[in-house]
DNA sequence: CTAAGTGCAAAATGTTTGCATACTT
DNA sequence: AAGTATGCAAACATTTTGCACTTAG
């Protein structure tokens, strides 16, 4: 189960081209239509599905209303805290002692295992609070 | 600017009498309707957007393609974090003074603000780790 | 040849808007 | 009376599904 198709690594190259950002279901079908390589959106939405299950990209919900968003996250990404800007949409990854005091925090006091696989904070970085943004 | 008028404080009320959960529209419709006071859905939504507005509410946006859901916040700002149990999906929202702490781990260790009106984290609770789900 | 993927049109979902009517002040 | 609020129906926007057709293995 899983056939490779042109379709499917068409859409995987655009998130890949655009590591740095965060692309929404249609701005990818824009992209995909300019390089004259137009994908059907619901063929889009599906295979977006799929790389998520893979793990090789993350959706993200940065504002009411707003699509979603959708971001490649290289495959190594899986042990560390990830704060995403919502000003700028910078992934800031880091590896943190920090997430084990977290992490025994919620098991002491609310007796709930934390997955720290999954684990996306949302703020202002320095960059972004200097420059005002949000 | 803005009457008094019996279906928003119906609305209110209902979010005040559940203080300690979250409520989407829809369930606001249910409970008003159960209590003999039907309101149309448009209205309940220009309300919350205004109780939002005068800052008495807050709206949560949980999961993607979820319904928004809303919560009287007693005109305090409580820190309020968010549980998902990939178990059984139940999520788990109180508020916590930890909160604050991490809040400042990444404010001064990271130069990160956070965001704390958009912290979901995932785990297990302690139900599905005795029932030995995931 | 068979399982999986595609993409159009249509449905589902949650939320918002147009507008005539009803209520507040 | 004048200005708001209501609520139905219809519009919206994003995402999902049904289904006939194409493609990969």
């Amino acid at each position: 189960m899983g056939y490779k198709t042109k379709q499917g690594e068409l859409i995987f190259g655009i998130l890949e081209k655009n590591a740095d950002r965060h692309l929404t279901a249609e701005e990818i079908c824009v992209l995909l239509k300019a390089e004259g390589n137009a994908v059907g959106t619901t063929t889009v939405y599906r295979n977006l599905e799929k790389l998520i299950a893979e793990g090789k990209i993350r959706r993200f919900r940065l504002e009411e209303g707003e699509p979603a968003c959708y971001q490649y996250m290289g495959g190594e990404c899986h042990e560390h805290f990830h704060l995403k800007c919502l000003g700028c949409g910078e992934i800031i990854h880091f590896e943190c002692d920090y997430l084990g005091e977290l992490s025994e925090h919620l098991m002491a006091h609310h007796d709930f295992e934390l997955d720290r696989t999954k684990i996306t904070l949302y703020g202002t970085c320095s960059e972004c609070r200097k420059a005002g943004v949000v």
